[in-house]
DNA sequence: ACAAAAGTGTTCACTTTACACCCATGG
DNA sequence: CCATGGGTGTAAAGTGAACACTTTTGT
């Protein structure tokens, strides 16, 4: 009744991580890409960041591993990280079996080609991104997604700021990431009352404007709020 | 520079998939379990529905594959799948480096141990599970947590449903599933306004009591309601 | 006629939305 | 003193929550 299994038999697919890791830079939602190696198949092509998994690591741990050595990120607590989906497609990459467990990230630094970096990487508007390499495409396109329902619902744009902001900088944030404007009052009265935020009692000065009252987000953690407009 | 890289040295996972799948009985949730046979490591112990993804099938169709072979499953269409989550911890399968992606499903029809199913099973409640195999215990959680969360603000509730049923039975799946009772006129004029439903126009008699209206789902899709309560 | 489940409206409190002007500072 | 962005309140509309009685059927 048993058939005889071979190892190669069950052990035929690589297994990778592929990382959509966003920032905001001025007015603009961006997200990390870089350059594709893989001729013969592609050749001057962008991807995104990824790599495989080793034996001994979990996909969590090649995404930090990954964004630490071709990405050169310092302080990988710095890079918000969560799991978004994983793609089995048979085809999807033309040198062989990659099963590629999907990861949206978020940063607030400019992370790329800091620290000897391995691989050239480059920080691309959401609205301008070119074909890509593999189905990265369809990747980016499922973590933008992700990210785009989280912020409306939870306090995960927080990780597109620094530690203290002021609530222009949290609008504009929030704006540039769902696209669309919202009330400036109806805004502030909204994410104080959720306390999602909360005072700090500093101010930011050295405009030529009145100061603006700094904020800190009340949880580091991913909380559930509602936030919507 | 480049190291060989020798076949077994990256393709050195198995790949996997769980089934959490769930099912309304009476007034409570049950969801599929199996008996699980790992001599030495599992013995009498239960797990949920799974098996490996082969070399030219995508974890999807994995699951597929094993909810109509190991629980009898005939027409898969009746069964709602969506993958949850991929879980990757290095030990979690004592035989080896295992990787497992997660689904969620659900249905309204009794697929347990029909048609010559390879694999004992039953429906449990989940509110009484007990120590699971491997870390299943974790992936349950993850697919209840999915499934509760989904309820709320999707029309996911409907495969726990036959095409037609009356406003009663629907708001039965919803509290049973939420585990919280709702006020049965705010109810109705919910999932009324937002179209989820609508009257077909036909009663449901039989019974010594005032029949009721039969309604269907008006989206087989999944989509997105805002219901709440 | 009775038991059992179906069906139906209103009120009140709160939330959401829309909207425009004064304030504080640096240069 | 002026240009710039920061900060603030109110009214009207809509939504959410609480609540109880009448209707229709099978036996």
């Amino acid at each position: 009744m048993n058939k005889i299994v071979k190892k190669e038999d069950i052990q035929f697919a690589v297994l990778a991580v592929d990382v959509i890791c966003f920032r905001i830079i001025g007015k603009e939602l961006y997200v990390l890409l870089g350059e594709v190696n893989a001729a013969p198949f592609y050749k001057n092509k962008l991807g995104l960041i990824g790599g495989l998994i080793a034996p001994e690591e979990t996909a969590d741990e090649a995404v930090a591993r990954h964004m630490k050595n071709k990405v050169g990120v310092k302080k990988i607590k710095d890079v918000y990280r969560e799991q978004v989906y994983t793609f089995s497609e048979v085809g999807r990459d033309p040198r062989g079996r990659v099963v590629s467990v999907a990861y949206l990230a978020i940063t607030n630094k400019d992370v790329r080609n800091i620290n000897k970096a391995a691989v050239k990487t480059n920080w691309h508007k959401v609205t301008d991104i070119p074909n890509l390499a593999y189905d990265h495409n369809e990747i980016f396109l499922t973590g933008l997604e992700r990210l785009r329902a989280k912020v409306e619902y939870t306090n995960i744009v927080q990780y597109f700021l620094p530690a203290e902001f002021t609530l222009t900088q949290l609008q504009e944030r929030y704006e540039i990431i769902v696209g669309r404007k919202v009330d400036k009052r109806n805004f502030r009265r909204k994410v104080l009352k959720l306390k999602m935020i909360k005072k700090i009692g500093k101010r930011l000065r050295g405009k030529a404007t009145r100061p603006a009252e700094l904020y800190k987000f009340v949880s580091k953690e991913i909380k559930i709020y509602e936030i919507f407009f």
